[in-house]
DNA sequence: GTCTATATGAAGATAGAC
DNA sequence: GTCTATCTTCATATAGAC
């Protein structure tokens, strides 16, 4: 009876502080596994042998591979906003706030993490659209969303003006300035380290283009 | 004894252009495949079958289901440096080959087999270092060269002028502006198509953050 | 819930006839 | 080279004891 109160359909995974001990060791390890193999590359063998449990206390709590599957990219969707959300600015020029919002985030998009997370969720999207979806509305449209307040904060604040474009414009360049070339270079370059004076030097390029174009009087240089 | 004069190493996948009629048949097949499925889910079966030959044909001409991928993405990778070869300039203003270069640019790049390859590639790269670097040598690279030669003779004709960026940053700037955020976009909602419409904005609104930046006193229009 | 053992199916790859 | 039939391995998932 009370039971209906809980997950009613069993096609949706566990949320993660819903899980006993032992549940969560799975979850942990299959996180491992899945993140280095895919899902069609990690076996359910892998796992059980990674969380030093037997198959059937695997399938105890997960109703199957997908479910478990769904399950370790949930959780890290949320691990990821959570950390997003931490960006914090510091009260001060138009400049430093843009610093730390692209450090922050190029710190996150280009970790290990995030880069595994990628990589599955965009080859899976195909199979799986509701992946694609989860994964966008937790990462890209979470920054998208703390540039945007930002960018319209310095509007208002007359540091910025980007007058035929709309925010939502100006938000996708200046994350699109940030994330790409260096994050295709890691993709398709995964035995290269990512090194900070890159990362750095991309950071000040973007913001001086953003500030050239769309600088007011105020934040211009010349 | 002239056999060594052909492919020494069979670890390498063969050329599309050595292969008989058979081959190519069981090549475009395993195409279709690996592109929809990735490598871990197509299956030799559904390549066979997609090919309608038997097993044996498959393995007598390529050693086994890596050599076969291989070959698939090398190929594709070759069609991809084609068409991106294709791109020309109409003798003109600075405005309207940066339309032109973009507009060709993201209808490959957004193209339904692009973005597959770009799956699989970022999907497998770990495992297979050598196919991502392939992938971005055969397609980012190619891009590159070409926004770059042309950014340069820009410069030099004084339509543009970077001054403290270099011309690989400045070409990796317009190349980011253009590709991101809509390939994400799609990536992770490959339920929603592609639209002309949007394609078009995007590329206008990055020519003119581009030009507003670093256009000179001739291209500039205020 | 958790284990060991196993059912059941599918995958990659090969043997041997033609 | 190409086929049919098959070998072997390994995958997901379950049965049944504790």
């Amino acid at each position: 009876m009370t039971k209906t109160l809980t997950n009613a359909q069993n096609t949706l995974p566990p949320s993660e502080l819903e899980l006993g001990a032992k549940a969560r060791t799975v979850l942990h390890a299959a996180r491992k596994i899945f993140l280095i193999h895919g899902f069609n590359g990690a076996t359910t063998d892998m796992i059980q042998r990674e969380a030093g449990v037997s198959k059937s206390t695997v399938y105890a709590h997960f109703a199957n591979k997908e479910i478990l599957f769904l399950a370790v990219i949930k959780s890290e969707c949320e691990i990821f906003t959570a950390s997003i959300d931490n960006i914090t600015f510091k009260p001060g020029n138009l400049t430093e706030n843009l610093r730390r919002l692209g450090h922050a985030y190029l710190q996150i998009a280009l970790s290990e993490t995030a880069m595994a997370l990628y990589r599955i969720v965009v080859a899976e999207a195909p199979r799986l659209p509701a992946l694609g979806h989860m994964f966008y509305n937790s990462g890209p449209r979470v920054v998208k969303d703390k540039v945007s307040n930002y960018l319209k904060a310095a509007v208002e604040s007359k540091e910025l003006d980007f007058e035929e474009l709309n925010i939502e414009e100006a938000t996708n360049l200046f994350v699109a300035l940030m994330r790409s070339e260096l994050h295709l270079m890691y993709l398709t370059h995964p035995d290269q380290p990512v090194l900070k004076k890159d990362i750095d030097r991309l950071v000040e390029v973007a913001i001086n283009f953003l500030v050239r174009s769309y600088g007011t009087a105020h934040t211009q240089k010349n």
